[in-house]
DNA sequence: ATCCTCCCCTAC
DNA sequence: TAAGGTAGGGGAGGAT
């Protein structure tokens, strides 16, 4: 998309609050309790039950006494028609439904209507939701509750059931479909998660690839002339959709074709019927946005009365940008500067069918692409060029028409010798046009170049840069690094610095991985009881739990994200339902455990909002998100089909004892200081376990910057990552670093008899989970201890274990060698891939006649899955080597520590 | 010195 | 009315 977006947050300056301690004893664990029950008893909703129909989409009951039908019958009513059964009443629930009921319940009910049964039978009969409030029990709301004379709805199907006269009230994120409607209606939302698939189907087709390209092959036949011109260097193509979303539109609408068009939810620049405090409300923030914003910066609101629109404009055509309009104003502001100006609906369908086209036609030539948004990459089309013997001006001609006959829309593209020039050539470009911005040229183009146009530099950055009297890339070419470095930042005037001459070393990305996870919202909250705040954070924490398993993902830390009303800013904003002016805060944790079910995001959620303790009613936007991503260890096959084919509510009991164990999990080992507490045998190992643990914690473990530097030094060292590289390519390493999650052991007991076997045979688990087993007694004998506790998961390592540790086989004096090479090595990225590692290590102990040493890793697979931990496929680090022994870890994060004293000297 | 957290900035 | 999301880079400053 085409940044013409000069939006101004009004989050401007966010203020640092104080933490203030979670008050344990202030409680509203009632409504989280109601809250969690409620979120359990959803997921039964629909299960099993066949969909008749979508009558009550929206509708959430909850039952109250006894009624006729039966609470059973009505919750597979609501299940067969679309709607959701709330075992008990939260705020999400929109109706009770009751025969009878004592005055005592309803004060404690509040405002939620109170309705008969037969409205959901009759609705059904109807095959159409009639208006509940004909059926009302009792009015137990005088404010909320109107009293209009609703219309007799008539007995007859074929007639059109009469609707209220009224509309529902105004609709918020308290209310139970908002989520939905809000990213249904939402293009910044359309644009991420498009350009996340883009990225992610990049990334698939190469895997997927055999080789062949059939719009290549198509262009070689087609090939005419043999005079191969010899392209030496690279050509990087950027490819841009012009003014994508009117584009799209326009295809409805061809008549409006050369004319000043914008595409905006509202249809109307000038608003009628705002009431004088909606009026006085918008003048307050409008001028404290005014004083708000940084010197020299011209508000967005400017010109704006109190009767403009303050819709977004998404996209708008170039007749419309001749008048100063651009992407990202408000609509009231647009239709001042061009009062001609037509307004389109966005065509949501569309832009995501082009940009499927726009994908699908480059991939047919290469898959050579970095894919920057759902209307925008960049190609790296040498070899095209090469093989095809086409000029870059002949295969961009032949690529926009392709486009353009397929997708009926225009789009411009650019080459160069990297991505920058490539990007601005397409600047020069637009509209519909082409342009090759050659290397003999770049020295005296660059010179023109506005600093806004790079990369880069956006509202703050560019105010910097002004203030500094810089304007072009040739007033930025006279500037020293240093200086920039001061005023912008080390890597930013670094980055300048080669961008205002045309040099951009950053290579295409094909590969694309992703970092973090978030789902937010800052639009529509408007949160009238601490409850209904909950319950947003609540279906919040489910979005962001399904985008992050949609993608095979888990996580171990989240991050909370508010926008709260500014002090001084009015209570309703001038944007209907938007944020207005917000102070942004956020808090996060990092849990030693991975997030793996939308009830425990929901937990840690809340409690990080307690923890930034804002006021709910000022709450003005909400966001969660989840980082320190991982691959998603899929639970134990047998586990998994047990939950699937075993009712409900059997699985959501499993889920949540599953849940309940994480969260015993995580209190050990928070109440250890981060690391799992084994427990010791002699008092000897203690004090050798704690001193490996004063040097580890002084150490720094994290060790997440410590990477594979590249070096192509020639001995075993670089050879063993070469073929580290190229087996992170192979699917069948892949197969092979299959993950597994272990479960709990309690919970394992729990399960049925057959199921439990299968998933300990899977695991080798026999002895870990048997209480009383002969195993189990037999260890006991061995190491001379009485125990009648179970084994718990931080006691593993018993003496047992230890004996049979293999490296209790080897002398100090032949591990140290081998260890120490790696150690020293500049090249070691101390990460290593599992298998790679046992191997090289397996070709040194056969070197030295020492076999044992890959028996380490197979044990260290085996028993970290019998653990309460998830084991990671991808390496295996060696933490720390010391004269007592080794400590080695999992994973990139603090899973899980363990000592290796066996091997002490 | 180097990490982590809480921001800010940018891009689409 | 209006649908102000989301991912990633990076910096300041505190913790270790």
């Amino acid at each position: 998309m085409e940044n013409e977006d000069h939006k101004e947050p009004e989050r401007i300056k966010s203020k640092k609050r104080r933490e203030f301690d979670r008050d344990d004893g202030f409680g509203d664990w009632g409504g989280y309790m109601a809250a969690k029950r409620a979120k359990l008893l959803d997921q039964f909703k629909g299960s099993e039950i066949p969909r008749l129909s979508n009558i009550f989409e929206g509708v959430a009951i909850h039952v109250n006494g006894l009624t006729r039908p039966p609470i059973d019958e009505l919750k597979n009513l609501m299940a067969a028609h679309g709607g959701v059964f709330h075992m008990y009443q939260v705020s999400s629930t929109t109706h009770i439904i009751a025969s009878n009921l004592p005055n005592v319940k309803i004060k404690h009910l509040g405002t939620t209507p109170i309705v008969k049964p037969s409205w959901i039978t009759e609705s059904i009969n109807y095959g159409k939701l009639l208006d509940y409030r004909r059926y009302l029990l009792y009015t137990n709301q005088s404010k909320t509750q109107p009293k209009i004379d609703f219309p007799i709805i008539e007995k007859n199907n074929n007639q059109e059931v009469a609707e209220p006269t009224n509309k529902a009230a105004t609709k918020t994120a308290s209310d139970p479909n908002f989520l939905e409607e809000f990213y249904n209606n939402s293009r910044l939302h359309l644009i991420s998660t498009l350009g996340a698939e883009f990225k992610h189907l990049v990334g698939q087709m190469r895997e997927k690839s055999d080789g062949i390209f059939v719009g290549k092959q198509k262009l070689l036949a087609l090939k005419t002339n043999s005079n191969l011109l010899l392209i030496q260097n690279t050509v990087i193509m950027h490819i841009d959709m012009d003014c994508f979303f009117v584009s799209v539109s326009l295809r409805k609408r061809p008549d409006l074709k050369g004319k000043p068009v914008a595409i905006t939810h509202a249809r109307n620049g000038q608003l009628t019927n705002v009431k004088p405090d909606q009026k006085a409300n918008r003048e307050q923030e409008f001028s404290l946005y005014s004083e708000r914003l940084p010197i020299g910066v011209t508000s967005r609101v400017d010109k704006i009365d109190t009767n403009s629109s303050l819709s977004e404009i998404a996209s708008c055509s170039y007749e419309a940008r001749q008048c100063g309009i651009k992407n990202g104003m408000f609509l009231g502001q647009a239709v001042k500067l061009c009062p001609e100006l037509k307004t389109l609906p966005y065509d949501f369908e569309g832009i995501k069918s082009v940009s499927h086209s726009l994908y699908e036609i480059i991939a047919s030539y290469t898959l050579d692409i970095e894919a920057v948004s759902c209307d925008e990459m960049y190609v790296d089309v040498t070899n095209i060029l090469k093989e095809t013997g086409l000029s870059v001006e002949e295969w961009a001609t032949y690529i926009r028409n392709e486009i353009m006959n397929a997708t009926q829309c225009p789009c411009s593209t650019g080459f160069g010798a990297n991505r920058l020039q490539a990007r601005l050539a397409t600047k020069k470009a637009k509209p519909a046009g082409q342009y090759y911005l050659k290397s003999d040229d770049i020295e005296s183009y660059m010179v023109e170049i506005k600093l806004s146009d790079l990369p880069g530099v956006g509202r703050a950055t560019l105010g910097k840069l002004q203030k500094m009297g810089l304007n072009t890339c040739g007033d930025l070419q006279l500037v020293s690094l240093k200086t920039l470095q001061t005023e912008l930042g080390q890597k930013l005037g670094e980055n300048l610095k080669e961008q205002c001459v045309g040099i951009d070393n950053r290579p295409l990305n094909f590969h694309h991985e992703r970092k973090s996870v978030s789902a937010e919202v800052n639009y529509g909250i408007r949160f009238k009881t601490i409850e209904e705040c909950y319950n947003f954070l609540q279906n919040l924490s489910v979005e962001v739990f399904n985008r992050m398993n949609d993608i095979n993902m888990r996580a171990r830390c989240l991050t909370l994200k508010l926008l709260v009303r500014a002090s001084e800013a009015p209570m309703e904003t001038a944007k209907f339902l938007g944020h207005g002016i917000c102070d942004s805060l956020s808090k996060s944790t990092t849990s030693n455990i991975v997030f793996n079910n939308p009830q425990i995001i929901f937990k840690e959620s809340k409690i990080l909002y307690e923890k930034l303790n804002p006021l709910f009613s000022d709450l003005r936007g909400v966001g969660l998100q989840l980082t320190k991503l991982e691959k998603n260890a899929p639970i134990n096959s047998m586990l998994s089909k047990f939950l699937k084919q075993s009712n409900s509510k059997e699985s959501v009991q499993i889920e949540e004892k599953l849940n309940i164990s994480n969260i015993k999990q995580k209190n050990i080992k928070q109440s250890n200081s981060k690391y799992i507490q084994i427990e010791e045998k002699e008092d000897t190992q203690t004090s050798i376990i704690s001193n490996i643990k004063q040097k580890i914690v002084s150490k720094n473990i994290n060790g997440s910057k410590l990477k594979n530097k590249n070096n192509n030094n020639s001995g075993s060292i670089s050879n063993y990552f070469e073929k580290t590289k190229s087996a992170e390519n192979n699917p069948k390493s892949k197969q092979n670093r299959q993950l597994h999650q272990q479960i709990d052991m309690d919970v394992l007991n729990e399960l049925p008899e057959d199921i439990r076997k299968e998933i300990m045979r899977e695991y080798n688990l026999q002895e870990a989970v048997k209480p009383e087993g002969k195993k189990r007694k037999s260890q006991k004998q061995k190491c001379g201890k009485q125990s009648n506790q179970k084994i718990d998961s931080e006691k593993y390592l018993d003496v047992d274990t230890i004996q049979k540790y293999p490296f209790k086989n080897l002398t100090w004096d032949q591990i140290k060698p081998i260890i120490k090479k790696w150690m020293e090595s500049d090249e070691n990225p101390y990460e290593f891939d599992i298998e790679m590692i046992a191997e090289h290590f397996k070709q040194l102990a056969i070197d030295r006649k020492i076999e044992v040493l890959p028996k380490m890793f197979s044990y260290l697979h085996r028993n970290f899955s019998a653990l309460n931990c998830i084991w990671h496929e991808a390496y295996f680090k060696i933490v720390n080597i010391t004269q007592e022994g080794m400590v080695a870890r999992y994973g990139g994060t603090l899973l899980v520590q363990r000592q290796f004293e066996c091997c002490k000297m």
